[in-house]
DNA sequence: GTATACACGTGAAGC
DNA sequence: TGCTTCACGTGTATA
């Protein structure tokens, strides 16, 4: 019944992403051009739901990239699975609720004893976060660079594993970031290596997978690191 | 729970939460009473069908259940349209890591500040962001793990160039945090690596510098690292 | 083989 | 009126 299924084998916000457009494009000009009611014999209510389809299109087009969006502010992502990337929202939301209050906590105890004349008056709590300021304040500003001019390998290699090797631009966090990446996708592997040198970053991974699951697993990465990518500039989406 | 959604009993969430019990409950009575309903020559088939339209009925309510509990552990609500649901909720995580950066910044600044007017030092900035968190569940868990059985050797190998090496055992974000650690430095790195392998992770960093800040990089090195454990102990992040 | 998750088109309901 | 948003059933792909 449909043609679209050539291309479609693979997840869903990545077949959105990669697909949406082509779809849309030569989906909206189906739609405009009538082709699916040629037998109806009513051009203006055939119009009307051509309408209805586009516009219908459009929106669940724009959900899924919320969702999308949704789920590249959110670390430790679990599954892709729609309803769990909410649950992980709702669980990252609230987790930043208790630590607010943690801090808040702190800080009117802080407040409360007013003479801090030294660093006596810091609390345990407070002086480990200083200590994550001072090595997150650069790392931290997580709205510096983004994996630029990067190279994707994946390749079979026998004995169920499958080999990994990323080339990108060395910024400032991207050995960080590219780890994140990694990490975010529970992968088993076996051995994996980063490489800085000379302004690039070389990144090997010895990934245990089946071979099938090669062009999946490229599509998993490539997905990571866009939002990532995605996470750094779009603010609004 | 929820006080808001009485406003908009109009709306969808609450249609959604009438409709879809009442036409779960017969629509599961349909499909587990219909299989004697066997109009289509392939009883099985239509069986199969019933259970796909039940099961998609079920995966939409928790859906929406999934995406009333996001609305709900979110304010101001703009909209309570789905999509507008989903953005607000992303403009709200990361408003909350703006704050958190902004809040970590205050703190340094109050603790590096040894000049105590203690009525400045807590800016307007904190106490409009208390009054704004009323809501908080308890997810405290912290997932990530210290940075274990540490082996670090520093040593000057000539031509201003010293090099670190690295061992630890591989936990969960291990790699990440080391990469953290050296980035915070802000070293003169000429090229670093990163292996892992059997449980094990192996860095190597080439850093220029002379040889008489051997032994403080290394009191660099030890503090950065202590402080990711300790910010592991204190606080969940 | 079942179970799960998705996109799609469609009719309806509220601005 | 038209425009937007929704729930629904269906076909299909993945695990």
């Amino acid at each position: 019944m449909e043609n679209i299924g050539d291309e479609y084998k693979l997840y869903w916000e990545t077949t959105t992403f990669l697909q949406t457009e082509e779809i849309d494009s030569w989906g909206l000009d189906e739609a405009l051009s009538g082709y699916y009611d040629s037998s109806s014999p009513d051009g203006a209510q055939s119009s009307a739901a051509s309408k209805n389809i586009v516009a219908e299109r459009d929106r669940r087009k724009k959900l899924n990239e919320r969702l999308f969006a949704l789920r590249s502010v959110v670390p430790n992502i679990s599954k892709m699975d729609k309803a769990s990337i909410i649950k992980d929202a709702i669980d990252y939301i609230q987790e930043l609720h208790d630590q607010e209050r943690r801090i808040q906590a702190e800080i009117l105890e802080l407040e409360s004893g007013k003479i801090c004349d030294s660093e006596e008056e810091i609390p345990a709590l407070l002086r480990s976060k200083k200590k994550k300021i001072d090595q997150t304040f650069d790392s931290g500003e997580s709205r510096a660079s983004p994996i630029e001019d990067l190279e994707l390998g994946v390749s079979y290699v026998g004995e169920n594993t499958v080999v990994v090797s990323v080339t990108c631009s060395k910024r400032r966090d991207t050995m960080v970031k590219l780890c994140e990446a990694f990490e975010s996708l529970n992968l088993k592997i076996i051995t994996a290596n980063i490489t800085a040198v000379s302004g690039r970053l070389l990144k090997t991974v010895f990934v245990q997978a089946e071979e099938e699951e090669r062009d999946h697993l490229k599509i998993q990465i490539e997905t990571a690191i866009a939002a990532l990518n995605d996470r750094e500039n779009s603010v609004s989406l």
